[in-house]
RNA sequence: GCCCUCAUCGUCUAGUGGCUAGGACAUUGGAUUCUCAUUCCAAAAACCGGGGUUCAAUUCCCCGUGGGGGUACCA
Protein backbone atom coordinates (compact mmCIF):
# COMPACT_ATOMS: atom_id res chain seq x y z
CA UNK A 1 0.00 0.00 0.00
CA UNK A 2 1.43 3.15 -0.73
CA UNK A 3 0.98 6.31 1.43
CA UNK A 4 -1.27 7.87 -1.33
CA UNK A 5 -4.71 9.22 0.41
CA UNK A 6 -7.69 10.65 -1.89
CA UNK A 7 -11.23 11.27 -0.56
CA UNK A 8 -14.51 11.54 -2.54
CA UNK A 9 -16.51 14.39 -0.10
CA UNK A 10 -19.98 14.37 -1.17
CA UNK A 11 -23.51 15.89 0.31
CA UNK A 12 -26.12 13.75 0.85
CA UNK A 13 -29.05 16.10 -0.69
CA UNK A 14 -30.92 12.69 -2.44
CA UNK A 15 -29.62 12.38 -5.55
CA UNK A 16 -25.84 11.36 -6.82
CA UNK A 17 -24.86 13.52 -9.69
CA UNK A 18 -22.98 12.30 -12.93
CA UNK A 19 -20.51 14.84 -11.93
CA UNK A 20 -19.83 13.27 -8.57
CA UNK A 21 -19.86 10.23 -9.87
CA UNK A 22 -17.30 10.97 -12.07
CA UNK A 23 -15.15 12.87 -9.15
CA UNK A 24 -15.40 9.74 -7.35
CA UNK A 25 -14.57 7.38 -10.14
CA UNK A 26 -11.29 9.50 -10.81
CA UNK A 27 -10.65 9.66 -6.90
CA UNK A 28 -11.06 5.81 -6.95
CA UNK A 29 -9.24 5.25 -10.16
CA UNK A 30 -6.05 7.16 -8.99
CA UNK A 31 -5.97 5.25 -5.23
CA UNK A 32 -6.64 1.82 -6.85
CA UNK A 33 -3.96 2.88 -9.52
CA UNK A 34 -1.25 3.78 -6.80
CA UNK A 35 -2.17 1.33 -4.34
CA UNK A 36 -3.24 4.28 -1.82
CA UNK A 37 -6.55 4.82 0.11
CA UNK A 38 -10.07 5.95 -0.90
CA UNK A 39 -11.67 8.04 2.01
CA UNK A 40 -15.23 8.66 1.50
CA UNK A 41 -16.30 11.38 3.95
CA UNK A 42 -19.69 12.45 4.28
CA UNK A 43 -20.33 16.31 4.07
CA UNK A 44 -23.69 16.49 6.46
CA UNK A 45 -23.36 20.16 7.48
CA UNK A 46 -25.65 21.82 5.43
CA UNK A 47 -28.86 21.37 8.24
CA UNK A 48 -31.55 23.26 5.15
CA UNK A 49 -30.60 20.36 2.58
CA UNK A 50 -28.90 17.37 4.19
CA UNK A 51 -31.11 14.40 5.02
CA UNK A 52 -29.26 11.43 6.61
CA UNK A 53 -31.84 9.23 4.81
CA UNK A 54 -30.40 10.49 0.98
CA UNK A 55 -27.03 8.97 2.60
CA UNK A 56 -28.15 5.75 1.16
CA UNK A 57 -28.28 6.88 -2.43
CA UNK A 58 -24.81 7.50 -2.52
CA UNK A 59 -23.61 4.49 -1.03
CA UNK A 60 -26.07 2.70 -3.23
CA UNK A 61 -24.78 4.30 -6.45
CA UNK A 62 -21.14 3.82 -5.05
CA UNK A 63 -21.29 0.42 -4.84
CA UNK A 64 -23.22 -0.17 -7.88
CA UNK A 65 -20.67 1.19 -10.05
CA UNK A 66 -18.46 -0.56 -7.84
CA UNK A 67 -16.25 2.10 -6.50
CA UNK A 68 -15.59 0.57 -2.74
CA UNK A 69 -13.92 2.61 -0.26
CA UNK A 70 -11.21 2.11 2.00
CA UNK A 71 -12.25 4.49 4.94
CA UNK A 72 -15.95 5.97 5.68
CA UNK A 73 -19.23 5.36 6.38
CA UNK A 74 -20.62 1.24 7.12
CA UNK A 75 -16.53 0.73 7.14
CA UNK A 76 -14.88 2.75 9.42
CA UNK A 77 -11.12 3.90 9.72
CA UNK A 78 -8.64 5.45 11.91
CA UNK A 79 -9.59 9.04 10.77
CA UNK A 80 -13.08 9.10 11.52
CA UNK A 81 -15.41 10.07 12.35
CA UNK A 82 -16.58 10.28 8.63
CA UNK A 83 -19.11 12.63 9.19
CA UNK A 84 -18.85 16.13 9.35
CA UNK A 85 -21.73 16.57 11.49
CA UNK A 86 -20.03 14.30 14.07
CA UNK A 87 -16.45 16.26 14.07
CA UNK A 88 -17.63 19.35 14.97
CA UNK A 89 -15.05 18.92 18.70
CA UNK A 90 -11.95 18.81 15.81
CA UNK A 91 -13.28 21.73 14.41
CA UNK A 92 -13.42 23.60 17.84
CA UNK A 93 -9.85 22.64 18.42
CA UNK A 94 -8.74 24.00 15.27
CA UNK A 95 -10.39 27.10 15.50
CA UNK A 96 -8.84 27.72 18.64
CA UNK A 97 -5.54 27.02 17.37
CA UNK A 98 -6.49 30.16 14.69
CA UNK A 99 -7.76 32.18 17.34
CA UNK A 100 -4.21 31.67 19.53
CA UNK A 101 -2.13 32.08 16.60
CA UNK A 102 -3.76 35.80 15.78
CA UNK A 103 -5.15 34.24 12.81
CA UNK A 104 -8.42 34.23 13.00
CA UNK A 105 -10.77 37.48 14.83
CA UNK A 106 -14.36 38.08 15.70
CA UNK A 107 -16.65 40.99 13.57
CA UNK A 108 -19.85 41.29 13.81
CA UNK A 109 -20.43 37.70 15.34
CA UNK A 110 -18.79 35.94 13.13
CA UNK A 111 -14.85 34.83 12.63
CA UNK A 112 -12.77 36.25 10.10
CA UNK A 113 -9.77 34.58 8.99
CA UNK A 114 -6.71 37.01 8.53
CA UNK A 115 -5.49 36.16 4.45
CA UNK A 116 -1.70 36.05 4.32
CA UNK A 117 -1.83 38.87 1.93
CA UNK A 118 0.53 36.63 -0.95
CA UNK A 119 -0.60 35.09 -4.14
CA UNK A 120 -0.93 31.37 -3.46
CA UNK A 121 0.65 29.10 -6.11
CA UNK A 122 -1.32 25.99 -7.04
CA UNK A 123 1.12 23.32 -8.60
CA UNK A 124 -2.03 21.45 -10.26
CA UNK A 125 -1.73 18.13 -11.42
CA UNK A 126 -3.64 18.70 -14.35
CA UNK A 127 -3.34 21.76 -15.06
CA UNK A 128 0.42 22.99 -14.18
CA UNK A 129 1.23 25.98 -12.17
CA UNK A 130 -1.69 28.53 -11.79
CA UNK A 131 -1.51 31.42 -9.41
CA UNK A 132 -4.07 33.54 -7.68
CA UNK A 133 -4.15 35.90 -4.67
CA UNK A 134 -6.94 35.87 -2.53
CA UNK A 135 -7.82 39.72 -1.45
CA UNK A 136 -10.15 40.00 0.85
CA UNK A 137 -10.40 38.49 4.55
CA UNK A 138 -13.37 35.92 4.58
CA UNK A 139 -15.76 34.20 7.14
CA UNK A 140 -14.50 30.74 8.33
CA UNK A 141 -17.08 30.43 11.13
CA UNK A 142 -20.86 32.33 10.76
CA UNK A 143 -22.25 33.93 13.65
CA UNK A 144 -24.81 31.02 14.24
CA UNK A 145 -21.79 29.30 15.59
CA UNK A 146 -21.51 26.93 12.36
CA UNK A 147 -18.63 26.66 10.47
CA UNK A 148 -18.39 27.07 6.65
CA UNK A 149 -17.10 24.80 4.11
CA UNK A 150 -13.69 26.14 3.28
CA UNK A 151 -12.87 25.56 6.99
CA UNK A 152 -14.23 21.84 7.72
CA UNK A 153 -12.97 21.37 4.19
CA UNK A 154 -9.29 22.09 4.85
CA UNK A 155 -9.24 20.65 8.15
CA UNK A 156 -10.94 17.24 7.24
CA UNK A 157 -8.59 16.95 4.94
CA UNK A 158 -5.61 17.55 6.96
CA UNK A 159 -6.55 15.62 9.08
CA UNK A 160 -7.45 12.59 7.32
CA UNK A 161 -4.01 13.25 5.91
CA UNK A 162 -5.17 13.02 2.65
CA UNK A 163 -2.14 13.38 0.20
CA UNK A 164 -4.09 14.60 -2.99
CA UNK A 165 -7.69 16.58 -3.40
CA UNK A 166 -9.10 15.57 -6.91
CA UNK A 167 -11.91 17.85 -7.53
CA UNK A 168 -14.07 19.65 -10.00
CA UNK A 169 -12.66 22.70 -11.66
CA UNK A 170 -15.48 24.73 -9.79
CA UNK A 171 -13.46 24.29 -6.83
CA UNK A 172 -9.99 25.70 -8.64
CA UNK A 173 -11.28 29.67 -7.36
CA UNK A 174 -11.39 28.00 -3.96
CA UNK A 175 -8.43 26.61 -3.62
CA UNK A 176 -6.58 29.95 -2.49
CA UNK A 177 -9.21 30.21 -0.24
CA UNK A 178 -7.51 26.83 1.24
CA UNK A 179 -4.22 27.45 0.59
CA UNK A 180 -4.51 30.07 3.05
CA UNK A 181 -6.16 28.06 5.45
CA UNK A 182 -3.39 25.36 5.48
CA UNK A 183 -1.12 27.70 5.62
CA UNK A 184 -2.64 29.22 8.88
CA UNK A 185 -2.74 25.88 10.21
CA UNK A 186 1.09 25.72 9.19
CA UNK A 187 0.45 22.94 7.17
CA UNK A 188 1.58 21.48 3.70
CA UNK A 189 -1.12 21.75 1.42
CA UNK A 190 -2.27 18.32 -0.47
CA UNK A 191 -1.34 18.19 -4.17
CA UNK A 192 -4.52 19.62 -6.27
CA UNK A 193 -5.87 18.06 -9.31
CA UNK A 194 -8.88 19.86 -11.01
CA UNK A 195 -10.93 17.99 -13.13
CA UNK A 196 -12.88 19.22 -16.09
CA UNK A 197 -16.57 19.82 -15.86
CA UNK A 198 -19.44 18.00 -17.16
CA UNK A 199 -21.36 20.15 -19.45
CA UNK A 200 -25.18 19.98 -20.83
CA UNK A 201 -25.34 18.38 -24.27
CA UNK A 202 -26.95 21.34 -25.54
CA UNK A 203 -27.64 24.66 -23.60
CA UNK A 204 -25.32 26.65 -21.51
CA UNK A 205 -23.99 25.38 -18.33
CA UNK A 206 -22.48 22.75 -16.75
CA UNK A 207 -25.43 19.03 -15.76
CA UNK A 208 -27.60 20.19 -13.48
CA UNK A 209 -29.39 17.72 -11.78
CA UNK A 210 -32.64 18.09 -14.14
CA UNK A 211 -31.12 17.49 -17.23
CA UNK A 212 -31.80 14.11 -18.42
CA UNK A 213 -29.06 11.82 -17.59
CA UNK A 214 -27.68 13.97 -14.66
CA UNK A 215 -28.20 11.65 -12.55
CA UNK A 216 -27.05 8.00 -11.22
CA UNK A 217 -30.48 6.46 -10.24
CA UNK A 218 -31.88 7.13 -13.40
CA UNK A 219 -28.93 4.78 -14.92
CA UNK A 220 -29.78 2.31 -11.98
CA UNK A 221 -33.69 2.21 -12.82
CA UNK A 222 -33.12 2.19 -16.77
CA UNK A 223 -31.39 -0.87 -16.13
CA UNK A 224 -27.97 0.86 -17.75
CA UNK A 225 -24.81 -1.91 -16.94
CA UNK A 226 -23.39 -0.33 -14.56
CA UNK A 227 -20.14 -1.49 -16.18
CA UNK A 228 -20.94 0.51 -18.88
CA UNK A 229 -21.71 3.70 -17.09
CA UNK A 230 -18.19 3.49 -15.97
CA UNK A 231 -16.71 2.83 -18.61
CA UNK A 232 -18.10 5.59 -20.23
CA UNK A 233 -17.57 8.19 -16.93
CA UNK A 234 -14.11 6.98 -17.76
CA UNK A 235 -13.82 8.36 -21.32
CA UNK A 236 -15.28 11.73 -20.32
CA UNK A 237 -11.54 13.55 -19.49
CA UNK A 238 -9.48 10.78 -19.82
CA UNK A 239 -8.64 8.34 -22.19
CA UNK A 240 -6.30 5.33 -22.86
CA UNK A 241 -4.44 7.30 -25.63
CA UNK A 242 -5.05 4.58 -28.25
CA UNK A 243 -8.11 3.91 -30.33
CA UNK A 244 -9.98 1.74 -27.82
CA UNK A 245 -12.71 2.72 -26.02
CA UNK A 246 -14.46 0.03 -24.26
CA UNK A 247 -12.24 -1.71 -21.86
CA UNK A 248 -11.97 -3.70 -18.80
CA UNK A 249 -11.98 -1.63 -15.69
CA UNK A 250 -8.53 -3.60 -14.59
CA UNK A 251 -6.96 -2.08 -17.60
CA UNK A 252 -8.14 1.97 -16.62
CA UNK A 253 -6.87 1.48 -13.22
CA UNK A 254 -3.44 0.27 -14.34
CA UNK A 255 -3.23 2.93 -17.12
CA UNK A 256 -5.18 5.75 -15.48
CA UNK A 257 -3.09 8.52 -13.90
CA UNK A 258 -4.04 12.25 -12.88
CA UNK A 259 -1.60 13.96 -15.00
CA UNK A 260 -3.10 12.37 -18.45
CA UNK A 261 -6.83 13.62 -17.53
CA UNK A 262 -7.36 16.41 -19.95
CA UNK A 263 -8.50 20.47 -19.19
CA UNK A 264 -10.83 20.98 -21.09
CA UNK A 265 -14.15 20.63 -20.19
CA UNK A 266 -16.89 17.80 -22.07
CA UNK A 267 -20.43 17.86 -22.88
CA UNK A 268 -22.59 14.99 -22.09
CA UNK A 269 -23.58 13.20 -25.02
CA UNK A 270 -26.74 10.39 -24.15
CA UNK A 271 -26.11 8.76 -27.11
CA UNK A 272 -22.80 7.59 -26.89
CA UNK A 273 -23.47 6.56 -23.45
CA UNK A 274 -26.40 4.39 -24.98
CA UNK A 275 -23.91 2.90 -27.69
CA UNK A 276 -21.35 2.01 -25.37
CA UNK A 277 -24.36 0.49 -22.90
CA UNK A 278 -25.18 -1.24 -25.86
CA UNK A 279 -21.95 -3.38 -26.37
CA UNK A 280 -21.88 -4.16 -22.83
CA UNK A 281 -25.44 -5.53 -23.05
CA UNK A 282 -24.32 -7.68 -26.43
CA UNK A 283 -20.90 -9.15 -24.70
CA UNK A 284 -22.75 -10.25 -21.85
CA UNK A 285 -22.41 -14.09 -21.44
CA UNK A 286 -25.74 -15.45 -22.14
CA UNK A 287 -26.39 -16.75 -19.08
CA UNK A 288 -25.89 -13.85 -16.82
CA UNK A 289 -28.04 -11.53 -20.11
CA UNK A 290 -30.80 -14.18 -18.59
CA UNK A 291 -30.27 -13.20 -15.22
CA UNK A 292 -30.55 -9.65 -15.40
CA UNK A 293 -33.32 -9.42 -17.83
CA UNK A 294 -35.23 -12.03 -15.82
CA UNK A 295 -36.96 -9.99 -13.25
CA UNK A 296 -37.28 -7.09 -15.68
CA UNK A 297 -39.71 -9.14 -17.54
CA UNK A 298 -41.51 -10.25 -14.22
CA UNK A 299 -41.73 -6.61 -13.04
CA UNK A 300 -43.14 -5.45 -16.31
CA UNK A 301 -45.32 -8.38 -16.53
CA UNK A 302 -44.07 -10.12 -19.78
CA UNK A 303 -43.23 -13.34 -17.82
CA UNK A 304 -44.69 -15.01 -14.16
CA UNK A 305 -43.06 -17.34 -12.15
CA UNK A 306 -44.59 -20.38 -13.97
CA UNK A 307 -43.00 -19.33 -17.56
CA UNK A 308 -40.59 -22.37 -18.78
CA UNK A 309 -37.55 -21.05 -18.02
CA UNK A 310 -36.04 -22.86 -21.24
CA UNK A 311 -38.24 -21.15 -23.13
CA UNK A 312 -37.02 -17.83 -21.87
CA UNK A 313 -33.63 -18.63 -22.43
CA UNK A 314 -34.46 -19.60 -25.89
CA UNK A 315 -36.02 -16.09 -26.44
CA UNK A 316 -33.11 -14.07 -25.34
CA UNK A 317 -30.40 -16.30 -27.08
CA UNK A 318 -32.34 -15.00 -30.11
CA UNK A 319 -33.05 -11.20 -29.02
CA UNK A 320 -29.87 -10.40 -27.02
CA UNK A 321 -27.71 -8.83 -30.00
CA UNK A 322 -30.75 -6.74 -31.38
CA UNK A 323 -31.78 -5.18 -28.14
CA UNK A 324 -31.18 -1.97 -27.56
CA UNK A 325 -30.31 -2.64 -23.67
CA UNK A 326 -31.70 -4.13 -20.93
CA UNK A 327 -34.28 -1.36 -20.63
CA UNK A 328 -36.82 -2.25 -23.77
CA UNK A 329 -36.21 -6.18 -23.81
CA UNK A 330 -39.88 -6.50 -22.20
CA UNK A 331 -41.02 -4.54 -25.30
CA UNK A 332 -39.21 -6.25 -27.93
CA UNK A 333 -39.91 -9.23 -27.08
CA UNK A 334 -43.38 -9.16 -25.76
CA UNK A 335 -45.44 -11.71 -28.30
CA UNK A 336 -43.23 -14.43 -27.53
CA UNK A 337 -45.19 -14.54 -24.10
CA UNK A 338 -48.62 -14.00 -25.09
CA UNK A 339 -51.00 -14.92 -27.86
CA UNK A 340 -52.68 -10.81 -27.11
CA UNK A 341 -49.97 -9.23 -28.78
CA UNK A 342 -50.52 -5.65 -30.33
CA UNK A 343 -50.02 -4.99 -34.00
CA UNK A 344 -47.81 -2.23 -35.56
CA UNK A 345 -49.89 -0.02 -37.50
CA UNK A 346 -47.45 1.31 -39.71
CA UNK A 347 -45.49 -1.95 -40.17
CA UNK A 348 -48.89 -3.65 -40.84
CA UNK A 349 -49.84 -1.37 -43.84
CA UNK A 350 -46.50 -1.39 -44.91
CA UNK A 351 -46.41 -5.07 -44.81
CA UNK A 352 -50.27 -5.32 -46.62
CA UNK A 353 -49.29 -2.96 -49.28
CA UNK A 354 -47.46 -5.85 -51.32
CA UNK A 355 -50.64 -7.63 -51.25
CA UNK A 356 -51.18 -11.12 -51.89
CA UNK A 357 -50.29 -11.16 -48.01
CA UNK A 358 -53.22 -14.48 -46.95
CA UNK A 359 -51.76 -16.53 -50.27
CA UNK A 360 -48.19 -16.10 -49.01
CA UNK A 361 -49.26 -17.55 -45.81
CA UNK A 362 -50.90 -20.09 -47.13
CA UNK A 363 -48.19 -21.23 -48.96
CA UNK A 364 -45.87 -20.75 -46.54
CA UNK A 365 -48.50 -23.19 -43.83
CA UNK A 366 -48.48 -25.63 -46.77
CA UNK A 367 -44.79 -25.42 -46.94
CA UNK A 368 -44.39 -26.42 -42.83
CA UNK A 369 -47.28 -28.45 -42.82
CA UNK A 370 -45.47 -31.76 -43.31
CA UNK A 371 -41.70 -30.63 -40.88
CA UNK A 372 -41.92 -31.88 -38.04
CA UNK A 373 -39.77 -29.34 -35.98
CA UNK A 374 -39.20 -26.06 -37.20
CA UNK A 375 -35.96 -25.60 -37.59
CA UNK A 376 -32.87 -22.47 -38.89
CA UNK A 377 -31.50 -25.02 -41.66
CA UNK A 378 -34.53 -26.59 -42.91
CA UNK A 379 -36.23 -23.17 -42.86
CA UNK A 380 -33.94 -21.09 -45.12
CA UNK A 381 -33.39 -23.35 -48.05
CA UNK A 382 -37.03 -24.52 -47.39
CA UNK A 383 -38.58 -20.42 -48.11
CA UNK A 384 -35.93 -19.84 -50.70
CA UNK A 385 -37.09 -22.74 -52.61
CA UNK A 386 -41.11 -22.01 -51.99
CA UNK A 387 -40.32 -18.51 -53.28
CA UNK A 388 -38.43 -19.28 -56.25
CA UNK A 389 -41.16 -22.11 -57.51
CA UNK A 390 -43.59 -19.40 -56.63
CA UNK A 391 -41.52 -16.76 -59.07
CA UNK A 392 -41.96 -14.01 -55.97
CA UNK A 393 -38.87 -12.59 -53.80
CA UNK A 394 -37.86 -14.59 -50.30
CA UNK A 395 -38.75 -11.27 -48.50
CA UNK A 396 -42.60 -11.33 -49.23
CA UNK A 397 -42.59 -14.81 -47.32
CA UNK A 398 -40.67 -13.38 -44.66
CA UNK A 399 -42.34 -10.26 -44.02
CA UNK A 400 -46.17 -11.31 -44.04
CA UNK A 401 -44.96 -14.41 -41.46
CA UNK A 402 -43.26 -11.80 -39.58
CA UNK A 403 -46.13 -9.45 -39.28
CA UNK A 404 -48.65 -12.13 -38.31
CA UNK A 405 -46.29 -14.25 -35.85
CA UNK A 406 -45.31 -10.95 -33.85
CA UNK A 407 -47.43 -7.60 -34.98
CA UNK A 408 -43.95 -5.51 -36.02
CA UNK A 409 -41.61 -5.72 -38.23
CA UNK A 410 -38.31 -5.23 -36.35
CA UNK A 411 -37.09 -8.28 -34.16
CA UNK A 412 -35.11 -10.80 -34.19
CA UNK A 413 -33.51 -12.84 -37.27
CA UNK A 414 -36.93 -14.68 -38.62
CA UNK A 415 -35.79 -18.58 -38.86
CA UNK A 416 -34.77 -17.97 -35.07
CA UNK A 417 -37.65 -16.48 -34.04
CA UNK A 418 -40.18 -19.57 -35.88
CA UNK A 419 -38.06 -22.03 -34.17
CA UNK A 420 -38.59 -20.59 -31.16
CA UNK A 421 -42.13 -20.04 -31.36
CA UNK A 422 -42.48 -23.12 -32.21
CA UNK A 423 -44.66 -24.95 -35.30
CA UNK A 424 -48.33 -25.16 -33.03
CA UNK A 425 -47.72 -21.77 -32.15
CA UNK A 426 -46.44 -20.15 -35.64
CA UNK A 427 -50.08 -22.31 -37.20
CA UNK A 428 -52.52 -20.93 -35.25
CA UNK A 429 -50.82 -17.32 -35.15
CA UNK A 430 -51.00 -17.36 -38.99
CA UNK A 431 -54.46 -18.67 -39.23
CA UNK A 432 -55.82 -16.05 -36.88
CA UNK A 433 -53.99 -13.24 -38.93
CA UNK A 434 -55.40 -14.47 -41.72
CA UNK A 435 -59.04 -15.23 -40.45
C1' G B 1 -17.27 44.27 -13.50
C1' C B 2 -13.13 41.53 -11.28
C1' C B 3 -10.36 36.80 -10.73
C1' C B 4 -9.23 31.82 -12.47
C1' U B 5 -9.44 28.45 -16.49
C1' C B 6 -10.10 26.02 -21.25
C1' A B 7 -9.96 25.89 -26.93
C1' U B 8 -8.64 19.58 -32.87
C1' C B 9 -14.82 17.10 -37.00
C1' G B 10 -21.94 18.39 -34.40
C1' U B 11 -20.07 15.44 -29.71
C1' C B 12 -16.08 12.53 -26.90
C1' U B 13 -11.07 12.36 -28.09
C1' A B 14 -5.66 10.83 -30.39
C1' G B 15 -1.63 13.39 -32.27
C1' U B 16 2.59 16.45 -34.29
C1' G B 17 7.65 22.27 -35.00
C1' G B 18 7.26 19.46 -41.50
C1' C B 19 1.52 13.88 -41.29
C1' U B 20 -3.23 12.41 -46.77
C1' A B 21 -4.46 15.46 -38.79
C1' G B 22 -6.16 9.15 -36.57
C1' G B 23 -10.32 6.69 -33.79
C1' A B 24 -15.33 6.52 -31.63
C1' C B 25 -20.62 8.28 -31.20
C1' A B 26 -24.10 10.71 -34.14
C1' U B 27 -25.26 11.77 -39.50
C1' U B 28 -25.64 10.25 -44.81
C1' G B 29 -25.14 6.44 -48.67
C1' G B 30 -24.49 1.38 -49.96
C1' A B 31 -24.27 -4.24 -48.99
C1' U B 32 -26.10 -8.67 -46.47
C1' U B 33 -32.29 -10.23 -52.76
C1' C B 34 -34.88 -11.31 -44.01
C1' U B 35 -37.06 -6.71 -41.23
C1' C B 36 -33.61 -3.40 -38.35
C1' A B 37 -32.93 -1.40 -33.22
C1' U B 38 -27.88 -6.47 -35.95
C1' U B 39 -23.37 -6.85 -38.84
C1' C B 40 -20.08 -5.11 -42.80
C1' C B 41 -18.41 -1.26 -46.21
C1' A B 42 -18.16 3.77 -47.69
C1' A B 43 -18.85 9.12 -47.43
C1' A B 44 -19.16 13.91 -45.40
C1' A B 45 -17.18 16.38 -41.20
C1' A B 46 -12.12 19.70 -37.28
C1' C B 47 -6.83 22.21 -35.81
C1' C B 48 -11.44 29.74 -33.17
C1' G B 49 -9.19 34.72 -35.16
C1' G B 50 -4.96 38.09 -35.45
C1' G B 51 -0.02 39.01 -34.53
C1' G B 52 4.71 37.17 -33.54
C1' U B 53 9.17 33.19 -32.90
C1' U B 54 10.92 29.88 -36.80
C1' C B 55 13.35 27.70 -43.03
C1' A B 56 8.56 25.74 -41.34
C1' A B 57 3.30 26.44 -37.07
C1' U B 58 -2.63 23.07 -35.68
C1' U B 59 1.64 22.37 -32.27
C1' C B 60 5.69 27.52 -28.85
C1' C B 61 4.66 33.01 -27.15
C1' C B 62 1.31 37.39 -26.96
C1' C B 63 -3.39 39.69 -27.81
C1' G B 64 -8.34 39.05 -29.03
C1' U B 65 -12.80 36.04 -29.41
C1' G B 66 -15.65 32.25 -27.60
C1' G B 67 -16.87 28.56 -23.76
C1' G B 68 -16.67 27.21 -18.50
C1' G B 69 -16.02 28.23 -13.37
C1' G B 70 -15.59 31.47 -9.23
C1' U B 71 -16.70 36.00 -7.08
C1' A B 72 -21.96 34.16 -0.27
C1' C B 73 -22.09 34.22 7.10
C1' C B 74 -24.03 27.65 -0.06
C1' A B 75 -21.35 23.24 -0.65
Amino acid sequence: MSNVRVRFAPSPTGFFHIGGARTALFNWLYARHTKGTFVLRIEDTDKERDRPEFLQVILDGLRWLGMDWDEGPEKGGNFGPYFQSQRGHIYEEYITKLKESGRAYEKEGALWLKISGEGQVINDAIRGRVERKEEEDFVIVRSNGTPVFHLVNVIDDLTMQITHVIRGEDHLSNTSKHMELFRAFEATPPIYAHIPLILKSDGPGKMSKRDRGALIEEYQQRHFLPEAVRNFLCLLGWSPKEDREILPIEEVISLFDIANVNKNNAHFDEKKMAFINCEYVKHLPLDSFVDKVKPILLSSKVIDENTDKDYIKDVLSICQEKVRGLEDVPHFVGYFFTENYPFDEKAKEKVMKKGNVNERLEEFLAFIEPLNALVESELEPGIKKLAESKNVNTGDYIHAVRLAVSGTNVGPGIYGLIRVLGKTRVQQRIKKFIA
